[in-house]
DNA sequence: CACACAATGAAAGATATTTTCGCTGCGGCC
DNA sequence: GGCCGCAGCGAAAATATCTTTCATTGTGTG
């Protein structure tokens, strides 16, 4: 990071990529990085969220009025979204703002409440779930993905550091990679993460899930398996979180608003499900030769587990 | 602003509303309006028209230079289509690439393949998963699911079975119920989960969650507690299976087409997470005084589990 | 209580857009 | 045939808009 410009924000880790500014993906992104926002800010950005055709007709200055602050802050925003400036972002709004009229009508906005019959229960909790997928989706860097997928490709070993709801994700992706000949092991105990960080080194991947970014227990043993020179990959719902201060890659799940009945780990959870299938389907393929029989032979080697179905009495 | 301006087309005698600028009508205007244009407004308008992504992205000079023509030309063309100037062409341009790029989106209902570029495989994989949660709630029987939750909400303990990836949905559900102050435990041990079943009786809550519906080693824990009077309840894909013999209340979840790179684990799980979710929300809700001071009471003791969020460096 | 530092807006500086204005070439009339 | 008038066009001035700089303000910390 040599770079001294002022006010830059934008560069990630790996720099070469800026980023390709997001078509539709913003309302989702506004979500995601609004807890690294400053108040201005986040009034800026909710602004945009709100009323993108509203924006769009705005200029720098009619926004900054709008929303009580002044042109550099709108920029400021602006940059942090993904744009190089204003400009760029009022183009996007207005893109945003044709697909949303010719697009979806209605949506289920309300949070769930205490006294919900279950059947609203069920189809706000899909739509949400829903709308984090496709919001995980769109936000996805494909070239950040792309290289987390060859470094795994290529591993000698893979470790996945998770824990909590995290954790359960971390054994999903291992069941996965294991499953097409990958040696990969999650970790949810700390120490014993830390422990076998140590014995990574160039060559092996290190993946760490956390929705906050900022799980200690999951930044430490990916610190440590940077710092000896493995691939490290973070799958994280903060983009600017401690976590990706050792991250070679860092894939960006979506934040969905959560509630009192809805914890974060719900749908966060979900965006880190997408990660993980990406992941392994990416690795499936550039190991297509070697994947397809050990995916046939596991397949097989569970059949006898299953009893042949057949109908209720 | 009194506005006796040389060159306006646009406004008629009254003025009031001059010319509601096109939305996405812009090809089709552009064909009506060129037999009035001179021979340098319809190369703009012929650019403008061919690649709205492509010219958005151009400032007035650039398009004046691409279509060799001055800038003058592109604002009297942008004026001659309907726009107060080229800055609100350009604003409608982005809007109408917008549409276009996510009209054609439908062309992901294909398997995936072996050489699908990543940024197919996520859009897939997203879309795939969104269809199993909307296919999932929309066959979920809400009346099954209000008797699951009000068995869970009653129960002494509950137990949980799953193996394999069912097994991460099974630890799921018990990191929640144990949120909210439930005595829940997931088994995906079978022996263990046999030698458990034995204990439950009347009062108590066993839940199977098994994709395909035969897996033994899930079966047959359900049918021992089943046999000792537990409340039994199912989540599966497959509403004739073997488990449901013993299920007080089935929740079935959806079954995506699966294949080669998508194997049944991937779509399953995101349905069986669904039920998984709605059963924990059915419970918070209905043990709300208990459970909101649990889940406040949970979320406090991670706190210190997480450094404070800081910029990068 | 002072210090450091992040956050913010005012205004200067850079770009982009719009307008003005004069040149060019074509057709009709004397 | 030559002159007049006008539509078409673009260069450059004028304006609007966006971006950057920098000083100020507020906020948390030793």
């Amino acid at each position: 990071m040599t770079n001294d410009l002022k006010e830059t924000f934008a560069g990630g880790a790996g720099g070469t990529a800026p980023a390709p500014p997001a078509p539709a993906a913003l309302a989702a992104k506004v979500r995601t990085l609004a807890p690294s926002m400053t108040r201005s800010m986040q009034r800026v950005a909710e602004a945009v969220a709100d009323d993108p055709a509203g924006c769009a007709a705005l200029t720098v200055t009619g926004l900054a009025e709008l929303t009580g602050t002044s042109e550099a802050t709108v920029v400021r925003t602006a940059r942090l979204l993904g744009y190089p400036g204003y400009r760029d972002l009022r183009l996007a709004l207005a893109g945003l703002a044709a697909q949303q009229q010719s697009g979806r009508a209605p949506a289920i906005t309300t949070d769930i409440a205490v006294d919900d019959p279950i059947a609203d229960v069920v189809a706000k909790l899909a739509y949400d779930e829903q709308q984090t997928l496709a919001d995980t989706a769109a936000g996805l860097d494909t070239v950040q993905l792309a290289a987390a997928v060859t470094a795994l490709a290529g591993a000698r070993r893979t470790d996945v550091y998770g824990v909590g709801a995290s954790g359960l994700v971390a054994q999903d992706l291992t069941q996965k990679l294991l499953r097409i000949g990958l040696l990969a092991h999650a970790h949810s105990d700390p120490h014993l993460a830390v422990t076998n960080a140590v014995q990574l080194r160039s060559g092996d991947v290190a993946i760490a899930i956390t929705h906050s970014g900022t799980t200690g227990d999951v930044v430490e043993p990916l610190r440590v398996a940077f710092e000896h020179g493995a691939t490290t990959v973070a799958v994280t719902g903060r983009p600017d979180g401690p976590v990706t201060q050792y991250a070679d890659h860092v894939l960006t799940t979506s934040t969905a608003r959560e509630s009192e009945l809805r914890p974060a780990a719900m749908s966060s959870r979900t965006g880190q499900l997408l990660v993980v299938d990406c992941l392994f389907v990416g690795v499936a393929q550039r190991t297509y030769e070697a994947a397809a029989p050990a995916l046939a032979a596991s397949y097989e080697a569970l059949a006898h587990r299953h009893r042949a179905p057949r109908k209720g009495p």
